[in-house]
DNA sequence: TGGTCTAATATGTATATACAAGCTAATGTT
DNA sequence: AACATTAGCTTGTATATACATATTAGACCA
C-alpha cells in the first residue's frame, strides 16, 4: 500500500452513521458517496481489495462483494490483473440517468452556451412546497436557465431548490457550471424520479425556445432526492424537433 | 426437498449452452430464462438455496450470488426466513422496461381493449431489413394495432416481427392477448432500446387517436433483442393529454 | 380451546482458503 | 538492444464454515 492511499483510507467510515448496516453495505456507501460527491474523479484508481483489507481489517470477500455490486451499479469498474477505477459517466443514457445538458451537447461535438434568465429566494410556494415536500415558510431558490446547442436553443430549465440543502445555490454562476455540477457535490443524488410528457409550449416558451406555435415538446419533470429530503425539482422543455431520449436496456 | 421441486430441477441446465460461463452466471441464466419466457408466474415460489445445493451438487455461497443478483436485478424477490419468489413487475416502471399496455392500463383500474387494424406477412422492406438487422428477403410479419383505455384510444402500436423467432406471430389473436406476450414467450428479450421524442400526429392517426391536429404525440420507437438477434421494431404513439413515462432510480 | 414455546427451515452476512486468469514490470538471455 | 521469461500484483470464481435473524408449523401446556 503507498502512502497516499492509507493516507485515503485513514478515517474512512469517519464521516458515516454508525448505524448497524452491514460491513459491505457501509462500504459501498462510503465509496459511492466519494464518488457521487466528485472527490474521486472519473477513471482515478479505487484501492485494491487487498489495500481495503488491511486497511479495514475486514475480509476479501466482503470488500469484493462491495466493489463487485458497485460495478454491477455502474459506479465503477474493474479490470482483471489491473484494478479497480471510478466509472465514466455513460454518453447515452439520457433516459435512465440524470444527465448534464452541457456535457451531453460537449459528447455530440456541438457548441454549448447557457443564458440565465432568473435566479431569485424566496419562501415556498403552496405548489413548491408540495413539489419539494418543505413547510411553506422554508426557503428555496428558483432558477430559469436557457440551455444552446449551437446557438439554438436545446432546453428551458425551470427550477425549484431546497435552500437548506444547497445553501450556495444563488452563488453560482449558471453560464459557467449547470446546476447540475453543484447540486451534485452539495447534495448528492441518491433518488429520483422523471415523468416524461409531449406538451405544447404556450407564446412565451415559444420565443425562448425559438419555435413555431403547434412544434411539439418534450418535458421532463424531475426530482432528485439526497437520503430523504429532496434537493430539487425541475422541469425541462425540449423542442421536438431538436431533442429525443435515448435508453438502452440488458437482461 | 419435494417430489415437484426435484422434478423441476432434473436436467436444469440441459437446454443451455455448455459454455465455459461460470456456475452462477448459467444458473441465472437458467433461472432468468424460465421467468422471462412465462414458464415460472410471478409470486410463484422458487427451490430454496439448500434445495439448489443438493441438486447442483454446488456451495451455497454460489447459489446465494445467484440469486441475490437475480433479486437485484428486479427478476426475483427474497424474504428472510420464507423463501424466494418470481418479482412481480412494477406498476409504474414504462420509462425503464418494456411495458405490456393491456397490464398498465388494468392496473390503473381502467377497461382496457384492442382493435386490430392490419395482419400481414411478406418480405422485408429495405427499411425493416435495416431496422431490425437482416436480408431484404427475410420474411416478417407486420401488425397494426390500437389499444383502448376506457373507450379511448391510448397506444396506437404499428410492429415489424422477425418471422424466424415469432413463427407463429400470424395465428395470435391480439384483440384478447398483446404482442408482448406472446413474443415473450416465443423469444424472451434479452436486450432492448428507446427512442422517446415529441411529434405531431398526422390527418390518419389523428383519426384513430381520436385527438384533434396540433395535438402533440409521445412516439416511443423500440428494439428488443433475443440473444444476438432482433426480434421486433415497435413504433407506439400516445396523445399527449392521455399518456405519460413515469421513471424511478436508485443511487 | 387457546396460547406459548420450540424446532426446523429460510435467507443474510462474514470469514478463511484455494485456485484461475489477466496485466505489468523487472529480470535474464541472446 | 531486443526479446523472452518470470515474479508479483490484480481481479474472478468456488468452496466450507459459522453465526445471525426471520418465519412457520407443530409440540406442548394451561
Amino acid at each position: 500500500m503507498t502512502d497516499s492511499t492509507s493516507a485515503l483510507l485513514d478515517n474512512f467510515f469517519a464521516d458515516l452513521p454508525d448505524t448497524p448496516a452491514p460491513i459491505y453495505a457501509r462500504l459501498k456507501q462510503a465509496i459511492a458517496h466519494k464518488v457521487a460527491s466528485g472527490q474521486w474523479q472519473a477513471n482515478q484508481r479505487v484501492p485494491s481489495e487487498a489495500e481495503w483489507v488491511k486497511a479495514l481489517n475486514v475480509s476479501r470477500m466482503t470488500v469484493n462483494r462491495a466493489l463487485r455490486e458497485l460495478t454491477a451499479e455502474g459506479v465503477l469498474t474493474r479490470q482483471q490483473g489491473l484494478g479497480t477505477f471510478v466509472a465514466q459517466k455513460k454518453a447515452h443514457s439520457a433516459l435512465f440517468e440524470v444527465h448534464n445538458i452541457a456535457e451531453e451537447v460537449a459528447s455530440r461535438g456541438a457548441v454549448y452556451r447557457a443564458e440565465q434568465l432568473q435566479l431569485s429566494r424566496g419562501k415556498a410556494t403552496v405548489e413548491e412546497a408540495v413539489t419539494l415536500g418543505v413547510r411553506t415558510n422554508h426557503e428555496i431558490f428558483r432558477s430559469v436557465i436557457l440551455h444552446f446547442e449551437n446557438d439554438l436553443p436545446i432546453q428551458l430549465e425551470e427550477r425549484s431548490v431546497n435552500a437548506e440543502l444547497a445553501p450556495a445555490y444563488a452563488e453560482q454562476d449558471f453560464t459557467r457550471q449547470t446546476p447540475y455540477v453543484y447540486l451534485m457535490q452539495a447534495a448528492p443524488m441518491t433518488e429520483g424520479e422523471h415523468l416524461v410528457e409531449a406538451v405544447l409550449p404556450n407564446a412565451r416558451e415559444c420565443e425562448l425556445l425559438q419555435v413555431t406555435a403547434n412544434e411539439p415538446c418534450l418535458q421532463i419533470k424531475r426530482r432528485t432526492w439526497s437520503g430523504a429530503k429532496i434537493v430539487t425539482a425541475a422541469r425541462l422543455l425540449h423542442p421536438g424537433s431538436r431533442f429525443q431520449l435515448f435508453g438502452h436496456f440488458s437482461r
